[in-house]
Parts: structure tokens; C-alpha cells; sequence
DNA sequence: CTGAAAGCGCTTACAG
DNA sequence: CTGAAAGCGCTTACAG
């Protein structure tokens, strides 16, 4: 069996003959041969390999969705025929100095960002290094960028607030964030609509800070404005669990006399049985981890963006019988 | 400027004479050379990287921790020139399939692994395969396995315990789980160890499992044994929290009228203002990696485990005049 | 289909 | 210090 012969088994089958083709696999199954995959990247100037910066700080909010990203993109990435470097560049002079040093160092053809945020050098200078990438959230104040992937918060939001009208909730009141954030005004829009096109008018609805104090404060006035039988959509899982701690300091039983959703479906959610909408991460990765791929096939970026639909998770929370 | 000279200059500097040396040095920074880490691996045999599992099923209260360890390890992989490859074999047939085709294809020269249990088939496996590995946890069951860094609990509830004490409270109780979980045992054992060095006898304690209802209704009756001015130490964040929730529940402020510490500072813990222990992340990488790094060189395994101890992490929910 | 060759970019041993 | 060579394991083009 010429070395020529599996090279083109794994690379070009189509140029063998099906029993010589069979042979070939069967030998290669049995040795358990796999391709060295530091010869092949020297062979193609490819590496195989998409790097992930993970930042040591972040909010416990961000926290709660890059990890199950990460976990998505491990996932995901056997697929793509390729494997996910984790970096960290902790006291980096500048934020593009982890990539410098990756790419200078071939370790990986390509890179997923996240976080990104206006001002943010990183698409920038990846577009001059001419490495392709691919970003988890909008690129914010670069329209011209397409290569992204992103949560459809009015999608979760909507099926949030039309599930709580469907299992019988009287009113559908809303605890949001300051108005001025695109993600928080981007769920408040879904609220609207749900509540809207179920021919309803809109509840109550309050704003408070990423805080626990602010939201159980905000949420303690917003559930009596609702009354008992209402129920409060949230922008966030922190907020709903304002909204459940409200509830609690009212003697109110979360789901039975007040419902709440949140957004994330975070640890404590879970453990609080709220009811939330839960990221499409896995769709997410697999989705970034195709365009960049394409990206290194050389073809075109996309015409646009990718909203995706999030998955609602019901618990308790949202359930009058409880 | 030969290439000899170039090679020798980066991998055996104390070859060339110091002006040389300089010169290659500042041609290296001035063009940016990183030498191509496809062609170092074809040549070594040796990848530099480390492979880590990341799970998608998870308890939350371990994904609190996986993920800043995970952050941690691709932090510290600078300082041992490596990198961190991330992988998942989800729906795979045996847990050690991810491994074999992560060592097959020569994408890693060695693991970290994490989540060992009694019966992980994976340190019999990559020990048969020769492959390096070292673990983030206690290899349960393998007393000749040495290669593991752990969080040494009983540490971090001495360590809340005394500072309990210290802020004043009168008297400290304990809330844990059921009998029988080494690592709840050795939480346990801490408090117990902390008390009795301080001089007074042992507080009451209650069990609970892990869970945030039954955490709360335990606590409920034991503030009351504690009483006002009391506090409790607590084996997990969780259990804290059900600690918070029962005081509320009786109209008693956190901190105030009852003190309470957890362990792991979840995200849960910043945002209720509890005090925590911080599992030494960083640290534990740091070692764990210098680990397989020797391993890999033909070194010795360690005489034994590594315990870390944990740092205190200050909030409300232990301060008598918040 | 086979077989011999070339080259990806390194590191090392060796002769000068 | 230089320079020429070898080899790590692949893929591809080419002659047979």
C-alpha cells in the first residue's frame, strides 16, 4: 500500500476505487492511525486551530454565558475540523497583544472574539493583520462588520411575556434596565410587542440598575402595582430575582401570586426555579465557527449579522399553580 | 547571519558570545520573528499544548468554579510555554474518547483533568498510554496518584470560622451536608478545628443537601438556636444563601442580626453580599501545569497532592454593623 | 495504482 | 561564528 494511496484515502477518496478505498480505511481503523496534525499544519500554513481570549475579569453576568459558550465552541469545533486555543494575555499592554503574539506564533489560523464594545481595537486590527475572526455579540459602531452572532433579546422577551399571558397571568408588567442600553432597550421592544399584538395594554413597568438591592427595591412597588395574579417580564435573571425576593418580602409566593421571568438562564435561576430564555449558544458557536471557516476558504463575509432565537426554560416562577 | 546562529540565539543563548546574541535579538524584535510553532512541533515531537476537558452537563455550583480555573489555566500557560487546547466529546462513546483522538492526532502533549470520581476511567487510561496528566481535585480512590492539586477546605472554613469570631459574633453555628461527603467532611472538620482553638464549644449545626429550599427551611431553625448576634458558617454558597433567605424570612437583617459565610464566591455570593472563600484558582493552574511540564521532561512524580488554601472574601452578610 | 521526489520551517550535529 | 545537510510527517505533482 503506497504512502500516495492513504494520503489520497484521507484527502481526495474520490480518486480511489471503492474496494481499495475500504481497504485502506479498514487497515487505518484498525491502527488507529490519525494524520500528525503539527506535519499537516507545516505542510498547509494552517494550524487547524481558532484561539478564544477569556478575560480573568467580567461581570458574574457575562460570566454565566461565556462559560457555556466556551463549552460550545469545544463542542462545536470537532465539526469544523478544527480545535479551540484558550488564551489570556493578563497584563498585556494593549488588548490585541494576546493575538499578536498567537498569530505570530501560528498557533491558530483564525480567532472568536467576545465583549466586544464600542471603541473595541481588536476588529480593527485583526482586519489589517488580514486574519479572519468572528464575533460573538454586535459589533457596536461597525455596521460594515458582518461577521457576527448575537442573542434576539426581543425574541426572548416576546416568548417570554406571551408564555406568561398563556398560562393565565391577568397583567404582564415589566422590571428593565435604564432606558439607553441597546441590549436592555432591545428587550423591552419584545415585552412591547408581545403585550401589544395580544391585544393587551401595556403593565407597569420600572427600571433598575444591575443590582440586587436596586431591583428588589424597584420590584418591591412594581409587584403591587400588578397586583396579585400579575406577573413581571425581566430584563435579566438578577432582576427577576429582585422581583422574587420582592415577593417574598411581601409574603407572596412566586409563581402562585406574582409571576417573573428573567433572561439567561443563569446558576441561580435555576436554583430560584425562575422561569428564563436561555442562550442559543451551541447554535451561536457553530454558526461563528462556519464563517470564519469560510473566511478561510477565502469567500465573502456575510451580508449581514445572525440574530438567534434563545430557547425559553420554564420553571415555577411562571406557573399560577404552584 | 547565519541560521545557526538565529536558532542558536533563541534555544541556547549561552552559545553566542553577548554582542552577537544582542544584535539577533534586535533584528528578532524589530521584524516581529516568532518561530513557527508547527515546524517546532514537527521537529520535537512535542505540541506545547495542554489539552482540558470541558463538560457540558454540570452541576452549576461546579461550573462556578471550572470557569475561572479555566481562565486560570490559559492565564498561566504563558509562564510554561504552552497553550491551552479546550475540547468536548459530547455524545461520545467512553469518556476517554475525546483523549485518545486529542493524542492520536498529536494535538496535545498532556492533560489537565478535572471532575475525578471514584472510578474515573481516565487516569488508568492516559497512565497506560504514557500521556501526562495531573489533576485539578483529588484523584478519589487512587491513593498512589500524586499528581493532583486540590482546595483544602477544611483551610477556608477555619479561616471563615475565625473570622466570625473575630468581627464579634457570639456564638457560631453550622450549616453543612448530610454526613459522609469527603469533601463536606473535611468543611466540616474546619469549623470544628476553628471553634474548638478559639475556646468555646461548638455551635449547632443542621444539614442540608444542596439545595436552595431545603438549605432555607434548615436554616430557618438554626438562626433561631444561634440566635440574634449569632452566625453561621456554611460548607457551600448555596447553603449561605438559604442561611440569607431564612433570616429575611424572619425579618432579620444578614450580617446585622445573623452573620453567615460560604464558600467558592459564586457569582450568586457578589451580588447577596456574602462572604466567601475564593478557591485559589491561579494558583492551583499554575502548579498543576509546572506538574506536566515535569512530567513531560521525565521527572519524578510529586511525594504527594498539593492542598491550597483558599482566601476569605469579606462582604455584608459577616459584618455585625452593616 | 505505485514509487521517488520535493518542500513546509524548524533544530541539531558536523566540518570548516 | 558560518554553511551545508539531515530529518520530523505530511501532501502534492509527476513519471511509470
Amino acid at each position: 500500500m503506497s504512502r500516495q494511496t492513504v494520503s489520497n484515502a484521507l484527502v481526495h477518496p474520490e480518486r480511489l476505487k471503492a474496494p481499495t478505498l475500504e481497504k485502506v480505511q479498514s487497515v487505518i481503523a484498525e491502527l488507529g492511525y490519525r494524520p500528525s496534525s503539527a506535519a499537516q499544519s507545516l505542510r498547509s500554513q494552517r494550524t487547524g486551530a481558532v484561539g478564544f481570549e477569556l478575560l480573568a475579569i467580567g461581570s458574574a453576568n457575562r460570566n454565566e454565558i461565556i462559560y457555556p459558550f466556551t463549552v460550545a465552541l469545544s463542542e462545536m469545533a470537532i465539526g469544523h475540523n478544527c480545535h479551540v486555543v484558550t488564551f489570556s494575555a493578563a497584563g498585556a499592554q494593549s488588548p490585541t497583544e494576546g493575538y499578536e503574539d498567537m498569530i505570530r506564533a501560528q498557533v491558530v489560523d483564525a480567532f472568536i472574539i467576545a465583549d466586544t464594545h464600542k471603541g473595541d481595537p481588536r476588529p480593527a486590527w485583526l482586519d489589517k493583520a488580514g486574519v479572519p475572526y468572528a464575533a460573538f455579540g454586535r459589533v457596536w459602531g461597525r455596521p460594515d462588520i458582518t461577521s457576527w452572532a448575537d442573542v434576539d433579546g426581543a425574541a426572548g422577551l416576546r416568548d417570554a411575556t406571551n408564555h406568561l399571558f398563556a398560562v393565565g397571568y391577568a397583567q404582564g408588567g415589566y422590571l428593565g434596565w435604564p432606558f439607553g442600553s441597546s441590549i436592555g432597550d432591545e428587550r423591552r421592544r419584545g415585552w412591547i410587542e408581545a403585550t401589544t399584538a395580544s391585544g393587551r395594554s401595556l403593565g407597569p413597568e420600572a427600571q433598575a440598575e444591575q443590582d440586587l438591592d436596586a431591583a428588589t427595591d424597584a420590584a418591591y412597588d412594581l409587584i403591587e402595582q400588578v397586583g396579585r395574579g400579575g406577573a413581571i417580564a425581566c430584563a435579566s435573571d438578577l432582576l427577576a430575582m429582585g422581583v422574587e425576593r420582592a415577593a417574598r418580602r411581601r409574603g407572596w409566593v412566586p409563581g402562585r401570586d406574582v409571576g417573573m421571568t428573567g433572561i439567561d438562564d443563569s446558576s441561580y435561576a435555576g436554583m430560584l426555579k425562575l422561569t428564563s430564555v436561555s442562550q442559543p449558544v451551541t447554535t451561536i458557536a457553530d454558526y461563528l465557527l462556519g464563517l470564519v471557516h469560510k473566511r478561510l476558504e477565502g469567500g465573502p463575509p456575510p451580508e449581514s449579522g445572525a440574530l438567534f432565537r434563545p430557547a425559553l426554560v420554564t420553571r415555577a416562577s411562571s406557573d399560577p399553580n404552584t
